[in-house]
DNA sequence: CGCTAGGTTGAATACGCTCAAAGATCGTGG
DNA sequence: CCACGATCTTTGAGCGTATTCAACCTAGCG
C-alpha cells in the first residue's frame, strides 16, 4: 500500500518536474534524485512575466540576480554602431540568463525576450542555499557553463568559418537539439520565434541574404517554414551540410569519463554540394 | 628591526609574484593579501615545458587538469572539414586552459602553443585546497570565466559585423590591452607571435585577405610590424575604428558595485573612415 | 646550402551587401 | 470586426569586399 502512494507521489514529482524545463535539462544531464528535484522546484519559487520584444536587461546596467528561463524565448546582444548590432546567443527554456552578474554586475549586453518570457529569478544567496543542500549542484552549475562555452565557440566557428548557407543549417540544427531535450519539438518540427532579422543578426548576415538563402534550403527540400514552424527535412543531408559536429549537444554522455565513443566533429574531405 | 625585515620580506613576495602573471591578472581585479598570494605561488608548483607550435591538447581526448599559462602564447581552435579551421580564442600568459575539464573532460576543440609555452598544471583537488584556504578565491575565478565570456562575445561581434579591417585592429587592441594587465607591453608596443594564417584563422579571413589587411594598415600610418613586434601608432583613431569598446577589459572598474563611470561601447552615429 | 613554412603580389571570380520597392502579416484601436 | 499602421518578408539589380588560384619572394633551420 504504501510502496503505491510512494509510486504515486514519484509520478506526481515527475509531472511536476517536467514542467520545469530547467529540471529538464539537468536530468538529461544526470538522472536526479527525488529531494535534487525538490530543491530545483524551490528555485522556481518566483516567476516573472516579461512581455514579448522587451530589451529587459540593457548594457551598463548592474544586474542583481540571476534568470532560469522556464517559457519563451530570448536572446544576448550587442549595439554597435552604425545601427547595426550582433546577437551572441539564445536562451531557451531551461537556460539561465546572466550566470556571472554575481562577480560581474555590469553587463555589456543587453538581453531582450523574442516572445513572452516566464523567467524565475535567483540572487546569489539562493545559489549558495542549493549548493548547502547538495554540493553536486555546483557540478551540474558549472557544467552548464561548459556548454554555454561550447555553443558560444560553436557561434564562433559558423561566423568566422561557414558559409550563409551552412550557417543557417547549423543555428537551426542547434534550435532543433536544444528544444528536443526540453521536450519542446514533434518529430522533426519546432516552432523557431526569432525573425529573419533577428536571425541576420546572429549570423553576421543582411536580411535581405538571410531570406534568400532560407528560400534556397526550401527550394532543396530540406526544409520547410511556415509561420515560425520549422520542420527539418532530411536530417541526415543537413547535418551533413553544417558540418554539424553532433555530439556536442550530446551533453549526457559527456558528462562521465567512461571511454565510450563519442562522435565528435570529423575531417571530410569531400566537398559538400551546396547547391 | 623586525619591521625591516617584514618590509623586505614582502618586497621579495611582490618580486616573485610579479613573475607569476596569473598572480598579476588577478591583482589588476582586485588587491591581494599576502597570504593569498602565497597560496596562488602554490598552484604553480609544477611547471610542464612545451615546445613552440605544438597541439598539445586534441579534440576527443580526455583532460586530466588545467593549466595556468605562465609564459608564451597557446590557442584553442576546431579542426573543421575541407582543411578549414577556427581559432576560437588564446591563451596569454596569466590565463587557464580548459578551466572546465572537471565537469567536461572531453573537450571538442583542440589546443596548441604558438611559442614555447610554460604551464603548471593543476587539479580539481588543487582548486578545492585553494578554495579551502579562502573561498574569495572562487569570485576571482568564476571572474575568470565571466571574463573569457565577455572575450568570447566580443569575437563574436568582431566576426558577424565588422570588416577585415575593422576585425584586425580589434584583435589587435585586445593583444594589447590582455598584454598590458601581465605588464608584457613597452608604449604602444608589443609582442604577437601569431602568424598572419593564425589571424586569418581566428578572424575568418583567408590569409592573402590578411597580409593585405595588415599592409592596408600599415599604409595608413596606423600599425608598423616589424618581425612580430607590433606597434599601434594611432591609438585613438584604432580604437575608433574598431569600435573597441575600451570597458570590457577594465576588469577592475567592473569587478566593484561602485556605479562611477565606465566606457562601455556607444553607438556612434558617423561613419568610420576605413580608407 | 637547400628545404620548408611564412609572407607578398596580381588577376579573375563569387558571395553577400546595399538600395529600392512592393507584398504579407500582425496587433491594435476605432 | 474591420481598418490602418507597423513590422516582417519578398524580389530585383548593381556593386564591393573578400576569396581563390597561382606565382614568386624571404627567412629560418637542419
Amino acid at each position: 500500500m504504501d510502496n503505491a502512494i510512494k509510486k504515486v507521489e514519484l509520478l506526481i514529482n515527475k509531472l511536476m518536474a517536467s514542467d520545469w524545463p530547467l529540471i529538464r535539462k539537468c536530468s538529461y544531464i544526470r538522472q536526479l534524485s527525488h529531494d535534487e528535484i525538490d530543491a530545483l522546484i524551490k528555485m522556481h519559487k518566483q516567476t516573472r512575466i516579461i512581455k514579448a520584444r522587451k530589451t529587459f536587461l540593457n548594457q551598463g546596467e548592474i544586474q542583481k540576480q540571476s534568470f532560469i528561463v522556464t517559457q519563451g524565448w530570448a536572446y544576448r546582444y550587442y549595439d554597435l554602431s552604425n545601427e547595426k548590432r550582433q546577437i551572441i546567443n539564445y536562451y531557451l527554456p531551461g537556460d539561465i540568463i546572466s550566470p556571472f552578474f554575481s562577480v560581474m554586475p555590469r553587463a555589456n549586453y543587453s538581453v531582450a525576450s523574442i516572445t513572452p518570457l516566464h523567467v524565475c529569478p535567483f540572487s546569489s544567496k539562493d545559489l549558495t542555499e542549493l549548493y548547502a543542500f547538495s554540493p553536486q549542484f555546483k557540478t551540474l552549475f558549472e557544467y552548464m557553463l561548459a556548454w554555454e562555452d561550447v555553443l558560444l565557440a560553436e557561434q564562433v566557428c559558423r561566423l568566422g568559418r561557414q558559409s550563409a548557407y551552412q550557417r543557417t543549417v547549423h543555428l537551426l540544427l542547434e534550435f532543433y537539439h536544444r528544444l528536443k531535450i526540453v521536450g519542446q519539438t514533434e518529430s522533426n518540427t519546432f516552432i523557431s520565434p526569432p525573425t529573419q532579422q533577428m536571425m541576420a543578426d546572429t549570423l553576421g548576415l543582411s536580411f535581405v541574404h538571410m531570406n534568400r538563402t532560407l528560400h534556397k534550403l526550401y527550394n532543396d527540400n530540406l526544409i520547410s517554414i511556415v509561420a515560425h514552424k520549422v520542420s527539418l527535412l532530411d536530417n541526415f543531408k543537413l547535418k551533413q551540410i553544417a558540418e554539424y559536429p553532433g555530439a556536442y549537444l550530446e551533453i549526457k554522455k559527456q558528462f562521465s569519463f567512461d571511454d565510450e565513443h563519442v562522435q565528435g566533429r570529423q575531417k571530410m574531405h569531400h566537398k559538400v554540394s551546396a547547391a
